[in-house]
Order: structure tokens, then C-alpha cells, then sequence
DNA sequence: GACTATCGGGAATTATTGTTCCATATTTGA
DNA sequence: TCAAATATGGAACAATAATTCCCGATAGTC
């Protein structure tokens, strides 16, 4: 693509002794000139957006593809803001616009792209059928982005901090408590002590209040980070627990309070989510716990 | 891509008299509906293009992410046309424009994305990670299996009176009651009312007495079947409500109390198994049933 | 608890892109 | 060779998308 965008006047940046702009550069960051270079910067956990443009930039993770091929409407819309702020997003990078910013992701994705393979189209009369077959799509997308780069390493250490806890406290609300209430269940059937943290009746603050240094703390949680587990984890936290978490991108804000993370990522089918990724990685780890412990 | 284009007045085509209008259709082809079939009617041969069409054809054919990422002018200067060239050329194939045409590359491009990822089998030198892929694998064979006889006319019966339902009550117990909490967050997340008979401080009986013949219940059940569930479906099969259930044979206790049912069978891998099926087969029935109250 | 700086929503504005139309060129068939 | 039909280029126009800007909201600080 080579489309030179007009970028209006730019007039050697700096000349403009205004109030500090807003743009990392002048935090000593230079504009990513490549897709690569902006994803380490987003993952570097160095920088730290307000409410949405860590939106914005959780959502350019995400769905890199949709932002390559959509307007900045559909963009916004898919990601729940307004277009002004992707525009903000961009600029805050350096970028004149929306369109520049955008052109990173179209040349990635030109990039990368094997030219032509045919998929069999398979016909669905139905549906019904039809959101049946996207919801097992999307599962199988979930469980076979496991295993490109999986965090081995990572997995280590949680199942080995998991082992050595005197109880593991099991977190997650929302879309995660599905996976919570099938890890407790799993962990308990194995003889592996563990509490839910369901906060049926409120008591969930007052749970993690009994936390000690020698208990575990696992968390799952997803984007939109907006419920009660990062409070929870945070009390966790300060009564000195191992904490270890399941969550969906480096923007969670359980990682900093983490020992040890790992990203599942789960993809969606018209909105519905599938969980089977994080389920598998769950299984994997009360079964990591249980051999450790007995073996 | 949503970019429905104005098409301005296309009053049912063929009713002008005129010189035949230099459509594909008229020839008795059908516009393309997918990237595949476009590719399918150009290497068919049947059509002979003038030469500037044809060097947009062959354009498409060559550069297919191009098209995709493109704008218009930017494609056209690529195939060495004039824009207005893109333009016949989409309406030819019976598009109302450029930007409908595009649309079948965008859609194309996003599909087969991103498993551009090599998929290597690789050695598992690490019993966690041999574990993890055994879970994975777990899954997807439930998954897989879905499509294989399943019962479309039971699942379309099963949305059917859950959306008719007044009040719908979700039970599930041990194993399955991960995939109605998922469930009944679902449900309720799309404004459908629901009851999840959680059976916290043990007071699911007196929830079930609440059932009433207008009510619904979706239940999900796995072998061993020597939950609670099947005491409280019993209750609400005496209080004459519909019953639809999730459950995994056909010697589940649940089958005869219930009005329809649908035969979901998990994997599983050293005993663990997985929920991906029971999950899918959950969000489509939830999706259903809101497709069909608001449709 | 008041003040200040930053953030965010949304309409107005500007820029870019897509489409149509018509004059001209080219091909086709007699 | 001529006339009719079709194809093409290109500029005017219409539609859509991107960006800016202002003001109310929010969060952070003293």
C-alpha cells in the first residue's frame, strides 16, 4: 500500500512550546513504525491509558483483522467507543489520524497473508445451524490459538505456587465463574482444598480477609475488567498470598498484582463467547496441581 | 462489513425495455455471494471480458488483499484502471458498487485470518503440556462430534417453548452447573428473565415449588446421574411447567420427564472433561431464544 | 472538600472516497 | 468503409468517512 496520506503541515513537531501534548513522544517513546513494534509497546505494561483508551488499545489486540479492514465507525463501534477517541488513540502515538494509525495494520496484515487458499464453503440451510456452527468455530479458533506461544513457563510456576499453598482461593465473577465453579469442583473432587469465591451474600471481601501468606489466590477474568475480582485480588494482595491468573490481555489489572500470568484469549460468534479455551487451561492446571502434589 | 450502499431505486430489473443491459445476469449467472464463488464464475472461462475487465479480473485473482485493504483508487491504480473501471466491473456482477464488491474480499480476509499461523505438531518434551493438549484435544473432539446427527428438530422444539416460556428456570448441578451459570448470565445479559436454581443455602426445592405451567425449565445433566437435578425437574414436571433438557444418554433420568431433549456427549482426557460441547450447544439455545422473542 | 488537570462524548467541519455521466475511442458486423 | 454498439477515460458530483473542537464529566491533588 502505498498510500502516502497528506499529513498536514507537519512542521518539524517541536517548534510549539505549548503545554505538554499528550503524545508519548514526548515521554521518550518514538512512533511505532511497524504492527510488531506496537504490540511490544502495548504489552510493555509501561504505559498507562485511562478507562478507554485501554479499551481502544485492549480491542487493537484483539481484533487486529477487524481494524485493518473497517471504517473508523466500525471500529469505535466494535470496541465500544466514540471515533474520536480511536483518533485520540492514534495521535497519543504519534500518528496524524485514524488512517495512518490503520495503515500498520493493513500492511501487517498484507503481510502475513497466504495469497489465496480456498476454504470449503459448506452449505447451512438453517439458523439456527448456522450460530451452532459459529459458536463451535469460535471454540475451536479459542483452543487451537493455545499452543502458539503458550507461556510454558508460566504455567510452571502457577502450577508450583498452586501446589504449595496451604488452600487456594478460586476467583472469578461474570463470564469467568463459569470457569471458577468447574476449577473448584475439579480441585475439590481431586482432594485439593479450595474456597469459591462466589460472593453469594456479599461475603466475598470478607473471604479474601482471611487470606494468609501461605494461600494461593487463582484468578480468571476477562475483559470488560469492570467487576469485582481485581478489588478482590488487590485485598489478596496486600495480605501477601501468591497470586496467579488467568486473564485475556496484558491490560487486566490483576497482572500487576499477578506472581505469575497467563493470556487465554477467547473468541467471540455474534457476541457470544466461547469459554473453552480457558476451561481446557484450567483443567491442565488443577491437573498440574494434582500430580505435583501427588507425585 | 454492515456498509449497506444506497442503492437508488433498483426497481426489479428487468422491466426496462431497453438495449440489454450489460449484466452478467441477464446471461443467467447469479451475483457471487461469497470470495469462493467469485473465484469459481472467473476460472470457469465462460465469461470474455473486454480488455480492460480482464485486467481487472486478473488483477483480482492475483491480488486479492489488495483489493481487500485498498481504496478504490488505490486498487485501480494497482490494476493500472481507471476507478470508474472498478465500478462497471463490481456492477457487472450484479453490485451495487465498488464498496458491496470489496465487501466480499473484507469478509474473505477476515475469515481465514489469523490461522495464517503454522500449526507444528512438535514434540511434547513436558507432561504439563502433553496434559494441556490432551484437554485441548478433549474438546474439540466434543465439538466435533456436534453436527454429527444432531437434532436440529429437537433444538428448534427446545427454543421454541423456552420462548414461550413466562419465566425460565436453568438447573444444573456438579459438572453441569458451570454451563448454566454461563447460561443464565447469557440469558439474562440479552433481557431474557430467568431463575438460576443454584441450590445455595439449599433452598432449590422451595424455588422449583414456585414453577408454575407458563414457566420453562432448561436443565443440563451428566452421568453419574445422582444429583439433585432430577428431584427438582420431577418437581416442576408435577407442576405441569415445559421441560427441555441438555443431557448426555438417553438412560439419563432426566429424558422422560422432559418435552424435548437434545443428546450432548463430552470427552474427555485422564478423566477431566471438557464442557466445550455442552457450552455451544448452550449459547446457541440462548441465542435462539432471543432471536425468536425479538424477531 | 474545593480546585485543577485530564478525559470523554458528540456535533460540526473538513477531507477523502466512491459513483455517475458524458464525450470520445474502439471494436464489430454488414 | 461506414454505421451501430460497446468500451473507456476523466471530470463533476454525491456520499461517506475522518478529524477537530468544545463543553460537561471524572479523577487526581492539595
Amino acid at each position: 500500500m502505498s498510500g502516502a496520506r497528506t499529513s498536514p503541515s507537519r512542521a518539524a513537531g517541536e517548534s510549539a512550546p505549548r503545554k505538554q501534548s499528550r503524545s508519548l513522544a514526548a515521554l521518550g517513546y518514538t512512533k511505532p513504525q511497524t504492527y510488531e513494534e506496537l504490540r511490544a509497546v502495548l504489552s510493555s505494561g509501561t504505559v498507562h491509558f485511562p478507562k478507554r483508551l485501554r479499551q481502544v488499545a485492549i480491542f487493537l489486540w484483539q481484533h487486529p483483522s477487524d481494524v485493518a479492514l473497517g471504517t473508523i465507525a466500525q471500529v469505535a463501534d466494535q470496541a465500544g467507543v466514540q471515533p474520536s477517541t480511536l483518533v485520540r488513540f492514534a495521535q497519543i502515538f504519534g500518528y496524524a489520524g485514524f488512517s495512518d494509525f490503520q495503515g500498520l495494520f493493513k500492511d501487517h496484515m498484507k503481510g502475513s497473508w497466504p495469497e489465496g487458499r480456498s476454504h470449503e464453503p459448506a452449505a447451512e440451510p438453517n439458523a439456527n445451524l448456522h450460530f451452532l456452527n459459529g459458536m463451535v468455530g469460535a471454540s475451536q479458533a479459542s483452543l487451537s490459538r493455545i499452543g502458539n506461544g503458550f507461556d510454558i513457563d508460566s504455567f510452571e510456576k502457577m502450577v508450583e505456587l498452586l501446589a504449595s499453598a496451604e488452600l487456594i482461593y478460586v476467583i472469578g465473577s461474570k463470564r469467568a465463574f463459569p470457569v471458577t465453579t468447574y476449577l473448584s469442583l475439579t480441585l475439590s473432587q481431586q482432594g485439593v482444598r479450595n474456597v469459591l469465591v462466589d460472593n453469594a451474600g456479599s461475603t466475598a471481601i470478607d473471604q479474601v480477609g482471611c487470606i494468609t501468606p501461605r494461600d494461593a489466590v487463582l484468578a480468571v477474568s476477562f475483559s470488560p475488567y469492570n467487576s469485582i475480582t481485581p478489588d478482590l485480588v488487590a485485598v489478596a494482595h496486600e495480605r501477601k498470598a501468591r497470586i496467579v491468573t488467568i486473564t485475556d490481555s496484558t491490560f487486566s489489572p490483576l497482572v500487576k498484582l499477578s506472581d505469575t500470568w497467563l493470556e487465554v484469549v477467547e473468541s467471540d460468534f455474534a457476541g457470544f463467547r466461547s469459554l473453552a479455551a480457558s476451561l481446557a487451561v484450567g483443567m491442565a492446571l488443577a491437573h498440574g496441581v494434582v500430580a505435583r502434589r501427588t507425585g
